[in-house]
DNA sequence: ACCTGAACACCGTTCAAGT
DNA sequence: ACCTGAACACCGTTCAAGT
């Protein structure tokens, strides 16, 4: 027999799955940009091309992960005693989960997530606040905007991450932009002491908190077709 | 004198200005993703190597278009007699702004904005939330909170406009997904009749809702160097 | 100093040709 | 049916050469 089907291993064959899991490591070691057709491809020691058997382009194939990754998030207790503490928690463990791959977020902001990972994660938001005596249509909408916030701030982290790496020239400039021109903010620099102290999950917490308190004195939205 | 210098009108200098309005011309015809180097060197006749002597890179170039359309969105009165309904208005002229420009958002998302008009926008958001009694610590962070929800909204809505000219393909899909798996999300299937419903504007302004609502049942953030 | 064309190192996707 | 290399039509950015 031949060295070389001794030597490396022999190359797998394609599949779906076998294109994701090579799509899950760049994702890891390099973060979503990284993760290109060529790339997954390279890591399957084959040409862009052959993903289209699997993927119908990159976009899907990108979902797909963001589903994956999406699987890692503890299924909340929908019986749980304090529903708002839960909600809390669920936030902070998709925030959580997201923040390990780089750029993920981005996916979920650019299409609506539809996977089925997180259609159940969807269902189990919004039976947490059902069972909380959240109306119906307040439900509904809240976990929409719950999910916008989660994915938004998990995005936000990335960016604030790839900042610190780049740091020197970004983060430099605007604080001199701050510095030579906070005259013309003056709220923003009443509050500036504010702006940029606390963790980040209690930044992020405060604002979920903002919402579960509003969906306590927010009347549910009126519509046509609910009595 | 050649014919040429009068047939067509003279090429105008290059400068920063010009290539910013070069570049907000490409984004109201083709949104952001056509806003490339090359295509807005293409509107001023040049090539995309010329730029860079008015332009760090394309994405301080994005950047600056990002700031001259948030100079479109009207400036709250900080006086007003009632700091909630401000917001909502400043909040829906934001989002009405960046509708009018296909995809912009996506540079808000991806680096926090720190144009000179964007912070105005901010100083006066925060303005609103003093005058509104809203503590310093409160008001800082949700002033983040609130125009993080602002951009993805505005973001969201333009994936949903796309989405409705793409049509068959991925809506038929979703749909699809939908109807096959509904027993698998109960949840979402019981308030489903209120998930598609409603006016954009009106889930937006829910969404603000909870925010604005929630900020006056939300204890402001406590914080080491705050008394 | 400003402008340029060509080049480099990438993309996603298609397609004819192979197995 | 599956896989492939080459090609097409794009990107951003750099750089030597011009004015």
């Amino acid at each position: 027999m031949p060295r070389s089907t001794r030597d490396r291993p022999a190359k797998a064959p394609l599949s779906k799955d076998a294109i994701v899991d090579a799509g899950m490591q760049v994702l890891r070691e390099d973060g979503i940009d990284a993760v290109t057709m060529r790339r997954v491809a390279g890591v399957l020691d084959t040409g862009a091309a052959s993903l289209y058997v699997y993927v119908a382009n990159a976009d899907e194939l990108k979902q797909v992960i963001f589903d994956r990754v999406v699987a890692e998030v503890p299924m909340p207790n929908v019986d749980a005693e304090d529903w708002r503490d839960e909600m809390r928690t669920l936030g902070r463990n998709t925030v959580e989960v997201l923040d390990r791959y780089p750029g993920i977020a981005s996916i979920a902001i650019a299409h609506i997530p539809t996977g089925d990972n997180a259609m159940r994660l969807v269902n189990a938001m919004i039976g947490l606040l059902l069972a909380g005596g959240v109306p119906e249509a307040s439900a509904a909408w809240a976990a929409d905007v719950v999910n916008l916030y989660i994915t938004a701030a998990a995005y936000e982290n990335f960016i604030r991450a790839r900042m610190d790496v780049d740091q020197d020239e970004e983060i430099e400039e605007i604080a001199e932009h701050f510095r030579t021109r906070a005259a013309a903010y003056p709220n923003v620099q009443r509050v500036a002491w504010a702006m940029f102290a606390g963790e980040g999950t209690e930044r992020f917490d405060f604002g979920l908190d903002l919402m579960i308190n509003g969906l306590l004195t927010t009347p549910a939205p009126v519509h046509p077709s609910g009595s």
